[in-house]
DNA sequence: GAGTGCCGTGTAATCGATTTCGTAGCCCTC
DNA sequence: GAGGGCTACGAAATCGATTACACGGCACTC
């Protein structure tokens, strides 16, 4: 492949001369044209990895992501990805599928790769690397899910307003004995999750005993499945459920449908994170959804933010409530 | 960001012998120990940067995918990405969304980047810029679509057991007017798909004629939806359609399901592709199934070969028949 | 004991760009 | 017409690594 040396003899000047033209610094007249013909006619690019070791900027975020063939990071991804590009930057990702290591392991290779920033939705709690992240200077926005004790802005969903809404539907439609499929204990998304629908639940005089909160380590639809298999065995099952990822909630409709109970007649059925089939089921099951695409792009502007040396502050946006028919009456019009 | 000089001068010896001890390059004896010693202080990690430029290896795989939010490319970029990683390379993403301009602006990018293979899986048809990829000398493998006139290997599924097999399992439960939904004509896969479902059916003496071809250029739930719509109000509509997509099997379920219409009884449907959901709607679907993961892990070996210098074959792999309840009766035991 | 080879190490070139500094040429002013 | 300022450009340093080449010292052989 042509380098910028070949520009420059073709067109008889210097490779400076080559480079003030192609990057517009200082005005350059008359040997502009041969300059641009001679790119022109040796086809030349110029070598991305000569220009970030000298700039010091690779024009590359890094996006690890913590599961990425489930949907709701999918579609994160897909935002991450565009809101990049049309910035003008390349997304080197990695997929930590929920293991902390790998995650780990992925952030090294990303700050050696020297990526201008990182994008973390992190699996597992706490962990030393990212505080390592946030001691190299290499700006970092978390994703979806906050870490405690790093010091880095977090761009991710607030459920409150929806769980209220959740809470006073489920409520209204006469369910008494809630039950949440969360993850296990200590991981800051699903407590959060578990006390903001049980505080819901309580404006409503409802109660979410701690034998209706099944807790399952993988995210996994196995999971999910068997919780909601603990629930129905209980003595006074419940009512209603809540899956809080959309991967359990389809281990919980299995498990349903394997003992012959119908949604919503037996069992109402509500699901975080919307997915495109979730509509498509039967019923439609009424979702908590998350504003995907919007997350991602206030992801990656408040990483920008963050590479050009501003101060960037953490980014909550509001998850919606879907009224479907899982929990009994079709949806008002 | 401690580099190699920092480290050689604290260890006292020059940046050759370090880099030589990092990389075992040749044998160093004595002074091994604290050159070690002073990684380990400084926290030193090699600049992949640099170490790129000097090598001309960056250590990066390019991935463009035709749509990240399709499951099947999901599935199929994170096979991807586990087995780079597992090679020790990066993966650099670029999602084409479908579209061929920002395809070819992606590819574009990935070779300035100077990774060292790309794996595309291509959208739209002919592609001048993969003509200039094999052209520049990068290695070039093509993933589930092959291209026209472009001299690389391709890496994929082979339908044609699955769809024999289907088209037996369908003349075995007497469905006699098949249809089947598809990318418009000039799309390799889907005039593969659809010349081997027609072929399959003839040797049971079924025919597939035109009226019961459905193109949908948008291979979208929409476009689904649309030609099952116009499958249903045809004087003799299909008892079993074939959905070559899962986006577009959900379309065409919540038409049916629009209509009244229940699967199997009034149509089977079968959908290529399986996802993890497609096992838990109502009915579970008979689906085709790619070895998704399998075309991830080839992909990226063959990747490898060409990047090695060796001569690199084609493969292919066979797409099984899974069998459900969507076309009548249950799966043999 | 001189020659031969090998081992371990340092010096410096190199990858391909950007950027600092220096300078030649021109125009303008006084 | 000498000096000042500006423009357009070239020479060379630089980024941080790898690696070709050179060389000193030691062990070994004859």
């Amino acid at each position: 492949m042509a380098n910028i040396k070949d520009v420059a003899e073709r067109a008889g000047v210097s490779v400076a001369t080559v480079s003030r033209v192609l990057n517009g610094h200082s005005p350059v007249a008359e040997t502009r044209e041969r300059v641009l013909a001679a790119v022109r006619e040796l086809g030349y690019r110029p070598n991305n990895v000569a220009r970030a070791l000298r700039t010091a900027r690779t024009g590359a975020l890094g996006l690890v992501i913590s599961d990425l063939t489930n949907p709701f990071f999918t579609e994160l991804a897909d935002a991450v990805e565009d809101a990049a590009r049309s910035l003008g930057y390349s997304l080197v990702i990695g997929n930590a599928g929920e293991r902390p290591e790998q995650q780990d392991d992925y952030i090294r290779t990303l700050l050696d790769r020297r990526i201008d920033g990182l994008l973390v939705s992190s699996a597992g709690t706490g962990s030393a690397m990212l505080s390592e992240v946030v001691a190299s200077g290499t700006p970092l926005v978390l994703l979806d899910r906050t870490v405690p004790g790093v010091d880095a802005p977090c761009v991710r969903a607030d459920g409150r307003a929806a769980l209220t809404d959740l809470a006073a539907h489920l409520a209204a439609l006469g369910r008494r004995r809630p039950a949440i499929i969360v993850a296990p204990a200590g991981t800051p998304t699903g407590d959060e999750r578990l006390d903001l629908f049980r505080t819901a639940l309580a404006a409503h005089g409802i109660a979410l005993p701690d034998e209706r909160v099944g807790a399952t380590p993988d995210l996994q639809h196995t999971g999910g499945r068997r919780v909601m298999s603990g629930f129905l065995d209980l003595p006074e099952p419940p009512d209603a459920v809540l899956a809080t990822d959309n991967l359990m909630a389809l281990g919980a409709m299995d498990e349903l449908r394997a003992r012959g109970l119908r949604v919503p007649d037996d069992v109402a059925l509500v699901v975080y994170d919307d997915g495109p089939w979730f509509a498509h089921t039967d019923p439609p099951l009424t979702a908590i959804a998350q504003p995907t695409r919007e997350l991602g792009r206030a992801a990656v502007h408040t990483l920008l933010e963050r590479i050009e040396g501003r101060v960037a502050e953490s980014v909550l946006l509001p998850a919606r409530l879907i009224t479907r028919r899982s929990c009994g009456e079709p949806a008002a019009p």
